[in-house]
DNA sequence: CTGATTTCTTGTCATTTGTCAAGTAATTAT
DNA sequence: ATAATTACTTGACAAATGACAAGAAATCAG
């Protein structure tokens, strides 16, 4: 319960004095969540943003047929939230909910504005977690135009491994683009190879 | 030839003083481009942000087979730049062309970091253009997982009726992530209803 | 531990989309 | 104006994926 992991998280993305970091993270408190707990609830205005610390997560909507369509998924340690409900005080389109147990620290956003306005290391973090979430947005997109559901399994399975030991398959079918079944039928396949 | 489009985009996203804004669009440059030609080569270091001012853009990968995926299609007035080759000044990995005949305005990453650390305004205008691009680019990704083709061609000419009139059939079925033959049968369907 | 629930797999068949090849229409370059 | 190129459509067939239903395996709640 001390705040290594996220200190650490900071210093990973971009060089930033040990002191600058503690100043950020001071205003963090920690909590934990079961398994599948809400983190963010469609429709409510998110007002706090989340580090996760340890866990797996997901997003999803509903889609017209009122099916869970799994939008992300996301393994600790990130930051998790909704950016249109934060930053433009939205009401989320999306629920986040947990997938295992899990161990946040969150803040406000006005701790956040505040340190967005008055530390410049800051600013330029948060600019790149935004530039390295649109880059991974950017990426699954092309993926989902332009390669077959075989080749994104494949590709998930060799870049993160571990999320099939922790998510269903049922989640990471949706995530995929597919469903179950066709999943199902597609790890049967390469298992005959 | 004047900055009346530029100055305004900037209030259409947010309130911001007009003399803040004025101070802004301070460094920013104008020049034109006829159709088909590179804006942002792929594998080179992006070291300008651009506002389209006038005209249609995309931006599109080489796949496996040398084909061209279009990643995205810009519609005035907007920015377009390559977040991960301009912020953290890597090679493209996109190439972007103009579709149509183009007028810009361009500023360097040099007056955008200036600006980013010297007004606060700019900051939340900054911050507010990437929220937006990811929400954007989320819904895409959505609908591609969720919805079929003929959704998604029917949502974008309700929604961009105008792509139709300026951007060719065979890029907007790749930007929709079909071929063009899928898109010339989709449209035969919708036309017999 | 036991019944209930959820997850995962499988089969059959339908639908969607892709591939390839050919033809027509439109645009561009000289 | 003419030839070349590109855009768009169409047809026949193949491949990928979905829908639905059923059963097996795993997990969960009491």
């Amino acid at each position: 319960m001390n705040k290594a992991s996220l200190n650490q998280y900071f210093h990973s993305l971009f060089p930033i004095e040990k002191e600058v970091v503690e100043k950020i993270t001071e205003s963090f408190s920690y909590f934990e969540l079961e398994k599948n707990k809400v983190l963010i609830d469609v429709n409510t205005v998110s007002t706090q943003t989340f580090f996760l610390e340890r866990g797996y997560m997901r997003s999803f909507i509903l889609n017209e047929d009122g099916e869970q369509v799994t939008t992300n998924i996301y393994t600790a340690p990130c930051f998790v939230n909704d950016f249109l409900s934060f930053f433009k005080q939205q009401p989320s389109k999306e629920s986040y909910q947990t997938i295992t147990e899990c161990s946040f620290w969150e803040t406000s956003l006005e701790n956040v504005q505040f340190n967005f306005h008055n530390i410049p290391d800051f600013r330029e973090f948060s600019r790149l977690l935004f530039v390295v979430n649109y880059h991974k947005l950017n990426d699954r997109l092309i993926a989902m135009s332009s390669q077959k559901a075989e080749t994104r399994y494949m590709n998930l399975l060799k870049l993160q491994p571990h999320i099939f030991q922790n998510v269903s398959l049922k989640i990471i079918a949706s995530y995929l683009g597919i469903t179950d079944s066709s999943l199902s039928r597609i790890r049967r396949e390469i298992g005959k190879i």
